[in-house]
DNA sequence: TTGCTTGTTGACAACTCTTGTTGTTAGTAT
DNA sequence: ATACTAACAACAAGAGTTGTCAACAAGCAA
């Protein structure tokens, strides 16, 4: 995801509007690496913006997608992640126990569909999800 | 998945009782590829037995899924997907149109984690779903 | 700066999928 | 056959997300 400032600049450019409440969504997701689930999101915007709405949180969070600036991710937890690192391209560890959820960077070959299995069907897309449990979890289950 | 009959056993001696509404999703489980949702089984369900509620298709794909019988996904689709398919690893090729949903083997090695990502966070399940168009829905796009 | 246009906001209702509650029915072991 | 109790159908409720809409304010032009 770019910066606060090119960001403005990208949902003008958009016809898009620029509000004090996006722009704390934008600081929010800078440099966040942990996967928010958006009511999380909304809960931080509301330390600093009492009135903020989680309608407001989603809607910006739905522009972001569809600028290609954050990834929305559903990792079966119940609701969905923002993923602002839309740079490097990886898949996630996911801690059944927490829900915290860890960048994998995608180092493995051989993830590729035989052709006799990619017949009649064209693939736009693979998502690998790792279940299992993060170090602060390991020893309490 | 067992058959019905094997179901029968392993639900009674679970102190689990086979009714004839269960007895119903047994049969409409056995050898369905499909990774049907459990309103299409209430669906289907309904047809021959017109007072089933959707909660014992819950139920009783909960039970199955307890017993190691059936798989239950979630691909993101909004709804969960019922898989009796336990008998043989496998992936899944996902149709983004239609909803359709294929079994893919497992044929690929290279999906490892290397050791440094692993570190601290132990892995119990890989799942990987890739994303596309099946036959039906290719030249529509 | 001022005013206009139009996208955005916040409050609330509605929606989808799934689970909880409850009185009644019926499967199971003896 | 009887007693025990799990499972049933019906219905309400929960969680997450989206729709509605009047009031508002961002952005732009003059
Ligand atoms: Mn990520
Ligand atoms: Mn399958
Ligand atoms: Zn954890
Ligand atoms: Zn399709």
């Amino acid at each position: 995801m770019k910066g606060t400032e090119a960001l403005t600049t990208i949902f003008r450019e958009q016809g898009l509007r620029v509000t004090p409440q996006r722009q704390a969504i934008f600081r929010l997701l800078e440099g966040d690496v942990s996967h928010p689930t958006v009511e999380s999101l909304f809960d931080r915007a509301r330390a600093d913006m009492p009135t903020i709405s989680l309608k407001t949180v989603y809607q910006t969070v739905h522009d972001l997608e569809a600028l290609g600036e954050v990834r929305v991710l559903d990792l079966g937890t119940g609701s969905v992640r923002v993923d602002p690192n839309v740079e490097d391209e990886h898949h996630h560890l996911l801690c059944t126990t927490c829900g915290r959820v860890r960048d994998l960077p995608v180092e493995f070959d051989g993830l590729i569909v035989p052709i006799r299995y990619r017949r009649d069907f064209t693939i736009d897309d693979v998502q690998v999800i790792f279940r299992g449990h993060c170090e602060h979890c390991f020893d309490r289950t």
